[in-house]
DNA sequence: TTACTTTGTTAGACATGTCTAATTTATGTG
DNA sequence: CACATAAATTAGACATGTCTAACAAAGTAA
């Protein structure tokens, strides 16, 4: 089933890369904020099996974006963004959800491997193209031309060879 | 005008990764091959300009990538792509030609955009993936059912905003 | 309170990939 | 040929991000 409700507001708020992360420190950032959705509170434990990788790695990341003001972090505590690093986290998900979807639902990659290739191409895609694909989107999804007829026609192509 | 002359040959040779070679290490391979098709013979200081880093950075990618015998490479000589070497790059070249063209192509990003994008994304995307946008291209190109119209009203929509 | 367990930090090693500075090799011109 | 210049290498520093091992803090339970 091809689903295509992809359009809730994704054209706003792709703002631009105003803190320079590294792709690793995007990761942290994303991951922390994906935690905080689901726990009552982030511990390095968490954010470090999430990430698989261990703990000191994770001690040595939260200095860096704690330094950066990213995140609240007192040592042996809990770990929480602050205002900007929840914004960072917004973008970098958003990156990564649009890419996703925008995988899934238009070019028919599976599942597992629109998640696998979402993580990691979400790091290399500048706002204009993110922007475009968002513009693809939903340019399928209003226009009452048919495109989704054509879409549903190539996932089938796909699907049978 | 928007061109989509993409569909010859796109969809055979995509193959898998068996060298397992670092973003850095891919891009010094794609650019020695591409220095090969222009120049009689590539010379470290011709790499280091391509890639904008200095010589010795590139001294050292030629050690390593000697070593896992993807380049031909004597001391103060010409650098040459070995038979594997060649067959790495072809695949990084068409993974980086398939994302860029898709990007502007379908996409509707502009050139110097997609060209930035695909250099950073293209080693970051899964043989599966650019496949299935092979087969995208060749779906739009080859169905004779309107879809070229539909792309092309996506592009004067972002072009018109 | 004391001992045990879990969690987290510090210290230090290692890998990758970059750079600058110094040296060496190759090239070209008189 | 000899010397000046261009090209390349080596040595070593640095940044990032990972890891293991050892130690320290916090939480739990008797």
């Amino acid at each position: 089933m091809i689903k295509l409700n992809l359009s809730e507001g994704h054209s706003k708020d792709i703002s631009g890369d105003q803190f320079e992360l590294s792709e690793s420190m995007e990761d942290y950032v994303e991951t922390i904020s994906q935690l905080e959705d689901r726990l009552k509170a982030v511990r390095v434990k968490n954010i470090a099996s999430a990430l698989k990788v261990k703990m000191p790695s994770v001690s040595s990341a939260l200095g860096v974006l704690a330094k950066k003001g990213l995140v609240k972090y007192e040592k042996y505590g809990y770990v929480e963004l602050t205002e900007q690093g929840q914004g960072v986290a917004h973008q970098v998900r958003k990156r990564h959800d649009i890419l996703k979807k925008f995988l899934k639902d238009v070019l028919a990659v599976e599942e597992n491997n629109a998640e696998r290739d979402s993580c990691r191409m979400e790091h290399h895609i500048s706002k204009n193209t993110i922007n475009n694909i968002i513009k693809f989107i939903e340019y399928i999804d209003r226009c009452p031309k048919g495109e989704k007829i054509y879409l549903k026609h190539f996932h089938d192509y796909v699907k049978s060879g």
